[in-house]
Formats: structure tokens, C-alpha cells, sequence
DNA sequence: AGGGTGCCTAGGTCTCCGCT
DNA sequence: AGCGGAGACCTAGGCACCCT
């Protein structure tokens, strides 16, 4: 409904003022991991890299499996990671939720990161899978950027796959930027580097978005009115619902028949030849 | 492709208003 | 007062989206 879309953008654009007040506690957050739809047996989908960047200053943690093999003195050809895959997975999560512990004031914002299957919960399952203990963050920190930008542009704001055509439309060039189905095939290709190199562009490019949304310079396909769902049958409900607007629009609409009379009375003038 | 999520729409119910 | 029609509102189900 309109006026459901007039509230969501006041409260999206809220959420995105409150988010840039204090950037220092904000941070994006990404991960990679393999295809969850090619598992059979339904074990869960491992994870590859995660990628945390703060907001205000661009510095950026990431955990992932070719590191881990790296500094373990272990080539990075898959072959020679797949055997040991589920320990050193464990041992890029203990680092991970190590800094989760160490950081447990921020907020994070990412992209659609929302359940068991593909999110935080997705990590914190496969930490215990793992034999971990997992740290949970609390939802009042997490920020779904991909859902704000619907409520701050209305759900028409861009077109089918949103994100990348988001980027075409804002012309971000993204380096080294993988799709869904790309990642997955290049995990099982076992290109970890890659994987990491994508997972790395895309907080980059999910903080220049919310940047551009902030600053109100991100081109979407929706108009202002429809941004700020602002129409007639807007008005009618803001004016039932709030005696503000009621009185915001009685004052609107006198105004303008005092300025319908003035402009006759003048035309009036004009014509009898008093000016 | 799996599954959670949210949007959209059709259909049912409720409320209001005008007519008899 | 009672009835009927129109419009508003609510809800459930279907469907599309979205992540890798």
C-alpha cells in the first residue's frame, strides 16, 4: 500500500541516518561458501571466506580457507586443501568468531544474509557441524541492506537480479565481482582465491551503495513520488491516521483556494483595467 | 536447485450510507 | 428500522525472489 510505503521510507531513511551517525560501530559484512543446492545428503555448505569492512575508514578483516593453508605452509592448489578442508574451516571460524567476541558492539550490515540456509545462522550452524561453539549475534545488530534499499526506493526500484543490476544502473564497475551461480561453480573448481577476491569486492561495493543511498546519489528506477509513496490515497490515510496531517491538508487546501480567489481577483482587476 | 520471506491478489467479511 | 449496494479492510494462498 502507499502510505505503507510513505512510513517504510521514513523509517528505512531513519535506520540509514542512525547507521551513519556512528560509522566506527558499523561494519559490512560478506561471506562465500559452496552452492547450497547441489548437497544431496544435506550436509551443510561450507564456507570459503568471509569479509568484514568497517564503514568509517574502509579497513578490512577477512578469514578464509586459502589463508589458513598458506600460513599452515600447505599449497594452495585445491587438491592439496580439500583433504584437510573441515580443519582448517574450523580454524578460519575460530578466527572469525574470535573477532566476533572481540567486536560485540557493532552492527553489521549485509546483504540478505537471513537464515539457516545462507546467513549468519548458516555460519553459526556450520561452526557447531565443526565442533565449535558459536558466539550468536543478536538481530538488533544485524541490518539487511538488500531489504532497506526496497523500504527506503519501494519494492520497483530496480530490476531482476537486483544487485547486479544495481551496479549496471549506478555504472560500479566491480573487479574480480562473482554472481551467485559463479561462486558456486568456481568452488567447486576449487579457485579459493577467486572466491576470496569476490567476497572482498562485494562489501566494497555493498558500502558504496549504502553511501550513495545515504547521500541520496544512488540512481534507482522509481521516482520520488513513488520513493516517498506519496499520492492522493496517501494523504487519505496519513489524514485519518494522524490529526497533524489532517490539519497539514485542511491548511493546504485553503491556501491554495486563497491563492485560486487572489489570482481571480487580480485577472479581475487587470481586466476592468485597475492594475 | 532448497527453503525462508515477503509481495500480490482474489475472495470473504465488515462497515457505512442511502433508499424505501 | 431494515435492506441492499459500494467501498474498505482483512486474510490466506500462490508465486516470485534471493542467497551460493
Amino acid at each position: 500500500m502507499a502510505a505503507n510505503q510513505f512510513e517504510r521510507h521514513g523509517r528505512a531513511r531513519a535506520k540509514l541516518k542512525q547507521i551513519f551517525a556512528i560509522p566506527e560501530r558499523v561494519s559490512v559484512i560478506h561471506y562465500s561458501c559452496e552452492s547450497f543446492y547441489d548437497l544431496p545428503d544435506g550436509r551443510s555448505p561450507r564456507i570459503t571466506s568471509i569479509a568484514v569492512r568497517k564503514l568509517d575508514n574502509a579497513q578490512t578483516e577477512s578469514f578464509s580457507i586459502h589463508q589458513i593453508a598458506e600460513i599452515r605452509g600447505v599449497s594452495l592448489k585445491s587438491a592439496d586443501i580439500e583433504p584437510s578442508y573441515n580443519e582448517y574451516e574450523k580454524l578460519m571460524l575460530n578466527e572469525f568468531f574470535e573477532f566476533m567476541r572481540n567486536n560485540t558492539e557493532r552492527t553489521f550490515v549485509h546483504w540478505n544474509m537471513r537464515d539457516k540456509n545462507y546467513g549468519f545462522r548458516a555460519i553459526e550452524h556450520r561452526y557447531k557441524v565443526l565442533g565449535g561453539n558459536p558466539i550468536v549475534l543478536p538481530d538488533d545488530r544485524k541490518l539487511d541492506l538488500s531489504r532497506l534499499l526496497i523500504d527506503l526506493y519501494g519494492v520497483a526500484y530496480i530490476g531482476h537480479p537486483r544487485l547486479e543490476t544495481l551496479l549496471e544502473k549506478n555504472s560500479i564497475e566491480a573487479l574480480d565481482f562473482m554472481t551467485g551461480a559463479q561462486e558456486a561453480e568456481a568452488f567447486n573448481q576449487g579457485k579459493y582465491v577467486d572466491l576470496h577476491r569476490s567476497t572482498l569486492r562485494k562489501v566494497d561495493v555493498f558500502c558504496n551503495l549504502a553511501q550513495r543511498a545515504f547521500d541520496k546519489t544512488l540512481k534507482v528506477n522509481t521516482s520520488w513520488k513513488e520513493t516517498h509513496g506519496l499520492s492522493l490515497r496517501t494523504l487519505l490515510y496519513l489524514a485519518k491516521k494522524h490529526w497533524i496531517y489532517t490539519t497539514l491538508i485542511v491548511l493546504g487546501g485553503a491556501g491554495g483556494a486563497l491563492g485560486g480567489i487572489y489570482k481571480g481577483y487580480t485577472a479581475l482587476m487587470a481586466a476592468l483595467g485597475y492594475s
